[in-house]
DNA sequence: ACAATTTGACCATG
DNA sequence: CATGGTCAAATTGT
């Protein structure tokens, strides 16, 4: 009897390292692809883990000649064993070398990973920041060019944040953003409930939708691209809090121009914040936002994230959100969407 | 008028 | 000297 409950334990506690140790993989495939954020939110749950996994042993009676060596059989670290050399704590401490390592280093770059590979894009996602482009450059062997962009307010607070924004070249669907130098500015913690945020779509060239028709096309192309890479980005964060559920999708200006109207006022006419009078953005469905919301309170484990970006995806195919349908359509519904002000007064 | 972007020039680095 | 990063005047938009 006594023997069972102790080999049920094992089993829990084989468990639990074998979760920690597919976190740890999980986070290790992140660390590329995904924010900071996420990688924090699965340290935290590979942490979590771990300590549960001490506070079991701290409470078993005797390992001594049983099965000191733990094996989910996918183990290629064979010393596995129920010491601190053990590679779950290698893991951690590797873990946190690079996070102290990025945040000394005060530089990181996070890539994000588009939906669909149609148009063009020269431009930088929404981070909740407001950046100023400063340059541009064509790289030596980059088919892209880069966009180099400094914090709005580094006259004015002496906010010394840079990025650097450049699609990749092997995989034109990821677009590489490098930090540079954490905000010192008053937006340091934008506050992501003050929805909907200012939302750039800087690869939006408005002259170019000016002089260039066959352009126009193109840049309706990236503004599609870019929302949904923000679509993509934003579902990183929909693990956080309440206020996170929802991504807001806003241009920061009416860059693209049709004959009489631009096509966003259009699109968006109807829910403009007032308090954003240069921003507009784009409304949900409440199907829309129950699919996304419904993801956060879930999040456990890769498959899960894995749930939210197919519910994501599915988003970008519903009537609103796939803009590659409605920018080249134009005939946007917008019986489709709602105040998202209201929504949350609500 | 002011703000933001573009783009050629300039500078630092290896 | 080539390259990447930044500056700043010109341009464009609000």
């Amino acid at each position: 009897m006594e023997k069972t409950t102790s080999k049920r334990k094992h089993v829990s506690l084989i468990n639990e390292l074998i979760q920690g140790k597919e976190l740890a993989k999980q986070l290790s495939n992140h660390i590329v692809l995904c924010s900071n954020e996420t990688n924090e939110f699965l340290i935290d749950k590979i942490i979590s883990t771990y300590q549960k996994t001490l506070t079991m042993l701290d409470h078993w009676p005797n390992l001594e000649g049983e099965n000191k060596t733990i094996d989910d059989g996918n183990n290629r670290d064979s010393h596995c064993s129920f010491t601190n050399e053990s590679p779950k704590s290698e893991v951690i401490i590797k873990n946190k070398a690079l996070f102290k390592k990025r945040k000394s280093m005060d530089t990181w770059k996070e890539q994000v990973k588009f939906g669909t590979n149609t148009g063009l894009f020269e431009g930088s996602l929404d981070d909740e920041y407001s950046w100023r482009k400063y340059g541009q450059k064509d790289i030596l062997g980059a088919k892209f060019s880069r966009g180099y962009y400094r914090c709005t307010h580094r006259n004015g607070q002496g906010c010394l944040a840079t990025k650097q924004v450049q699609r990749s070249d092997e995989d034109p669907t990821i677009i590489e953003v490098t930090y540079k130098g954490r905000h010192t500015c008053s937006q340091s913690k934008p506050l992501k409930k003050d929805f909907p945020s200012k939302l750039n779509i800087i690869g939006l060239d408005k002259n170019k939708l000016h002089n260039d028709k066959k352009n126009q096309l193109q840049q309706t192309q990236e503004a599609s691209f870019t929302l949904k890479a923000e679509l993509d980005v934003k579902r990183m964060d929909l693990e956080e809090t309440k206020e996170d559920i929802f991504p807001w999708f806003c241009f920061s200006s009416p860059s693209i121009e049709s004959e009489n109207e631009t096509m966003m006022e259009s699109f968006c006419h109807g829910f403009i914040p007032p308090e954003t009078s240069e921003a507009s953005f784009f409304g949900l469905s409440e199907y829309q936002l129950g699919c996304i919301g419904l993801c956060q309170n879930v999040q456990t484990s890769e498959s899960d994230i894995t749930e939210t970006v197919s519910a994501t995806t599915s988003v970008t195919n519903s009537p609103i959100l796939d803009l590659d349908i409605l920018l080249h359509r134009g005939d946007f519904d917008t019986d489709f969407s709602f105040n998202i002000s209201e929504y949350f007064s609500s």
